[in-house]
DNA sequence: GTGAAAGCGCTAACAG
DNA sequence: CTGTTAGCGCTTTCAC
């Protein structure tokens, strides 16, 4: 074969391999979908012919003809102004599991990115007819075009907290318990003063500071305002949020971060000063991202058990297509010890 | 509105449009494609109708029809064996890179697990029409295979190494400069004995042991068998593989890992023995993943130019669609240094 | 400027 | 058991 050859190679059609097999093109459709009205013997014919041919069913033609769509849409958020990859390895290691659950039940997963503030084109990939229905990571603050999407009939799972009055499915961990458990962890542990890191504007860290107050409220400690810091989710900007708090020599015993990213970065900028951990102030993160284990020192974390997430969705989701009714479902919440605190 | 309102609203579609703007389909579809040969009056209404309905063409049905595929294939490999998340954040950074080039260019991206071992299904995207090309991250031992489903007529771009007698289009950085680079940093800072980690069977990691030598090679350094240490990918087996082998405590003064993820586990594996970096064991990783400015220490390493490698992928993707010959191209490399070493 | 009609690649009645 | 036929939702000649 000569290193030249770019010739544009026609894709086979169910036509030709029809011809080959000296049948109709409804006996080769049929052969391929093992229906079970044709004979061992054709059946293996067309195989035969299909694959020495490396021909599989355009599925585009497919779907229209069943009006079936067997493809999951997924979206990845950006910031216009931010515009960078992707970074919060929590996300990423999502999209890993909702790619296998789809892939597990037949499905595919078309990814697109959208930008933050035109939430309305998430429901693109399913009204353009490429999605069966989309699932969303996180809630940016828009509850209210979220809901109206969903009554719109845009089947979407979206993960994030629990909010009153959702039209839409949730999926997501026990957030409250979460920011329970991280503080009561730090208290237990004799700190006192714990800043929180996070951006309680979002539903899932509103419901971790909850969670927060509550354990402080359980040992009757008290909670500083000071202690509260809002850091946006994204690393650039976040590493500035954090850098500058900390530049304020800040005086506290533990940080709970309201993501491993966060506690990371709030690990580094302590570092940088000096300040040792756990020995000078302990740190708890959130999401148990696959890099937790590796950090130095290992991070103290509270789990989001990813695997589970994205069956979890994707179940959600197709439930919704099938024309039930969206449900909430709320996955298991732990504490995993390591040395950060 | 009632809470219990999942009918199953039936999309939208062309016929609708036109009914109720009192055209024909074709004045529909042209007015959505905004065909010159519609009055201004006709679009708007159309426009506004389409609008109202919440209607956008049906791509599969558009594509089928015009015999196009606005999508692209991204492929994530896994192992049977280990059915876990992708949780190299390198992996994913260039997964978001590539679907922000994929977007701007006008297409979408369609992502699909593979086993490493069934490399042929990298191609089922593209024969059963749902992608018009496959992007692949990482050559995994199978340049053979990949050259087949080349030849076969599989627009296929692959990151990683180039290699001689490719029939598919690489792009990737200057494996062997960065490890050079990576290397003769370290030998600068006085390092002598310094360990390689790494699975040189894959084309990248051994050209970057090739750059490893040549520094060595160049300022008269003997290079020690027992330092380069075999070290797969996954990070779990990886950190099997690295604690193993700083348990048999090494002599030796430096690190290079052949990624930051590998730096990171070693890192904390040091840590764990008591060893200090870059005090005691200086350490260069590569890829500068998101978190490695994060980490504690500060990543040294080699940029990998996440952004642009999703871009050039595209393109030479697009390119070969387009009917030209695939062509590589190899990215900026460059060295971060920061604290690590 | 707009409509009628054909057909993209496939599947599912309906016949035989 | 297999073939014929119609049509999924759309675009595009070709007419008017």
């Amino acid at each position: 074969m000569s290193e030249d050859d770019w010739s544009p190679r026609r894709r086979p059609q169910m036509a030709d391999v029809a011809r080959l097999a000296g049948v109709s093109r409804a006996t080769v459709s049929r052969a391929l979908s093992d229906s079970p009205a044709i004979s061992e013997q054709t059946k293996q014919s067309v195989r035969e012919i299909a694959r020495s041919l490396n021909y599989t069913v355009n599925v585009g033609a497919k779907n229209l003809r069943q009006g079936t769509n067997r493809t999951v849409g997924f979206v990845i958020p950006y910031q216009t102004s931010v515009r960078q990859a992707v970074s919060d390895p929590f996300f990423l290691s999502m999209l890993g599991s909702v790619a296998d659950a789809v892939t597990d039940r037949g499905f595919e997963m078309l990814v697109s990115r959208v930008d933050a503030t035109a939430i309305d084109q998430v429901a693109s990939a399913f009204e353009s007819g490429r999605a069966c229905g989309v699932i969303l990571i996180g809630q940016w603050h828009q509850h209210g075009q979220l809901n109206r999407l969903a009554r719109r009939g845009v089947p979407l799972v979206v993960w994030g907290g629990v909010l009153s009055r959702q039209s839409y499915a949730t999926v997501g961990g026990d957030n409250q318990l979460g920011g329970y458990l991280a503080t009561r962890h730090l208290l237990q542990r004799g700190a006192r003063q714990i800043a929180f890191l996070g951006n309680a504007d979002l539903p899932e860290v509103g419901l971790r500071l909850q969670g927060y107050l509550k354990a402080h409220a359980e040992c009757g400690c008290k909670v500083l305002k000071r202690l509260q810091v809002n850091v946006p989710f994204a690393a650039e900007q976040a590493r500035q949020a954090i850098d500058q708090y900390l530049a304020t020599r800040p005086r506290l015993d533990a940080i709970f971060a309201s993501s491993d990213l966060l506690a990371m970065i709030a690990i580094q900028g302590l570092g940088a000063q000096g300040i040792l951990v756990p020995q000078d102030v302990a740190v708890v993160g959130y999401d148990d991202v696959p890099m937790a284990a590796s950090f130095n020192p290992p991070l103290t974390t509270i789990t989001q058990h990813v695997e589970l997430a994205g069956e979890q969705m994707v179940d959600a989701l197709l439930e919704i297509v099938a024309g039930r009714k969206p449900s909430n479902r709320t996955l298991p919440t732990s504490l995993i010890a390591r040395q950060s605190a």
